[in-house]
DNA sequence: TGAGTTAGAATGGCACCACCCGTC
DNA sequence: GACGGGTGGTGCCATTCTAACTCA
């Protein structure tokens, strides 16, 4: 299973995604060797291997030189790809996740490209509602109101703001690695992801 | 006086922090004609522009097609910039602005960056932090450390994670327009922004 | 039933266990007319009753002036009874409880009065661990386990300290007439005392 | 110096305050000798000073029996005080101490009381704050405001909840005789409050 | 014995919601 | 009578501290 995470828009949790599907995955029995490549100018998911070390389940490589020896590939791309770009990354995956807050630039961004690439198929890509706020999911449920309206498929979960996954960040692991009942809502919140990613596609 | 803003991860609050800062200077007395050129790809300062219409008491223009007779600009430029784009955009202005959050990754892509860029004078350029967790002022005040640690200027006041910044997003308006003392609370942050830029470029 | 309530000692939760007590049994379904007469100097209870009004299920009346037509009657009694009032009290009631904290003082004055009270029955009397600090229940479980090896019978259930019981007292109302999870909680406490009781002298 | 320690209330830590005030001017440099007098008729002050035995650095006796040989002498009183027994206590001493715990129905009692005793003179009696929760919590700052609002002086420390206290009851010390870091945090808190009465009474 | 860890409680702040009140 | 603004109440997250346990 190839899987591509790619946004319209900057700090909505494109890293944070790659990094905690690609252990979901990891950590599933069988699963077979994970890698995720590294696509980002930043090299985030890179740094955040290398903090980690041996307690990421998976190989964290560069973008360009991804191995072939794998059984599920994730890859974080740069941000804001071109139209063709993103098709194309599209077209080399299985399923393309594409991270968005409920702010309106987010949301407006990522409307406007989705609604532009008529050429993508439906079952090809989803949208991840990220950086939700966690009280009421108001404005997580507004945000997918509108993107569904549009005809655009989205993830039934959503990914709450949270803290930890800083704290997640700052360690160099995945959020389940750290302590508390907090790191384990925070795992739950993309463990339903990918079950959701798992019942679709995972026999890719 | 001329004010760039810019950074090195998306999501920070660059746009608001453009406008927002624009709005400040054209509030003061005698400011006389400010503009906000959009260099930003996504052009998101001139869809807040279009939605607000005349509740913004600055102009946004394209970033390519800033007219000359401005009393003061404010450019938000596109995200990333590289090293030498950096420091011409520094060169050309009398301040460059750098909103940064206290998240690790946004933090070390300052940091990084910053540190190489020793041909960036201290009096031309300050970071602003942005989305800080408004319970406790811990994570900011960290993150200030570090950056003074570093020898980098930081501004003294820090912009709070408020919602009330995407409905003023949405509204197309600055936050001072809307209502409550939520509103006002967060126009605040910026208030003090302003009046330290004021201090210290005011004359420029 | 007739349940009084006795300590050897100031502040250990007397008139809060009286409150509270009445207060499941008032909500037992046909539990009838329950009265709770202060016999404590400071008449606590009746300051607690002139606060709540009508919020609280059950009468509360001077000790001196208690009404016959009750279902269930409990007594507040006045610190540091003589020897001979407590065996009185004892007799004329079916249940005398005794709140006691697991702090040395509290504990050894109660130890050495029932210890000396040998004509007191087993059947008629109970004590009760109040104020048990929260975390871990060691401090109560080790004063449980004094009072057994001497013979004296003990509540399985305790009462942690809570500071909402301050607020409730405060409120004038017992405590699940508060709202949040930690109001539902300190009430479980008194709820399983409660049911103690119920169980075995319900009938009476 | 005379010190009288009643309050109107139990289970505020009369007795601790008392052997710990104590303790403070024992361990004063030329303190001379202190003898504690021990009123309650729990005889609380007695049975710590005979587990202690001569790690105690004053004598303790029956409040009945208070040798003249002395230089400094506290008076533990027995609980609820009448209205004159206290006016005579506090005119035959140079400071009554009341400790009063934030508890709505210690505060009362000891707001009642006092408001009522207008013949006792504000020099001669200072209320001190007993059993407050930790630092982060206001219900020891609230209290300290009613107290000062109705005019009744108010040690500026107050004594904070530690089971440290309960152990060192059980060992028969004052707090400073137990190890670790929170025994002497606990001491801390009865030193600032020794500090504040040698600084104003210490020369009587 | 001392330091690090863990769990639980209490606080404060923001976001959301429902109600109230004033106005047109 | 409808609408808008303001206010109070609720729920939840982040933080901090204490107490007990564990380990060296």
């Amino acid at each position: 299973m190839i899987i591509t995470v790619a946004s319209f828009k900057g700090g909505v949790g494109k890293t944070t995604t790659a990094i905690h599907i690609a252990a979901f995955i990891a950590k599933r029995r069988g699963a077979g060797r994970v890698v995720l490549g590294d696509g980002d100018l930043n090299r985030s998911a890179l740094s955040w291997y290398e903090r980690g070390g041996d307690r990421i389940p998976f190989v964290v490589t560069d973008g360009d030189a991804v191995p072939d020896n794998y059984q599920h590939l994730i890859i974080d791309t740069p941000a804001r790809p071109k139209d063709d770009e993103l098709i194309a990354l599209a077209m080399n995956s299985d399923l393309l996740i594409i991270p968005t807050t409920p702010a309106p630039f987010s949301l407006e961004a990522t409307l406007a490209t989705l609604s532009r690439l008529t050429a993508l198929p439906e079952d090809r890509y989803r949208v991840l509602l990220t950086r939700v706020p966690p009280r009421n999911s108001k404005r997580g449920d507004r945000a997918r109101d509108v993107l569904l309206n549009s005809g655009i498929p989205v993830f039934n979960g959503a990914i709450q703001t949270r803290t930890i996954f800083e704290d997640a960040e700052l360690e160099g692991v995945p959020v389940y690695a750290l302590k508390g009942t907090v790191a384990q809502d925070a795992w739950s919140d993309y463990e339903a992801i990918g079950r959701e990613i798992w019942k679709e596609w995972g026999k890719s």
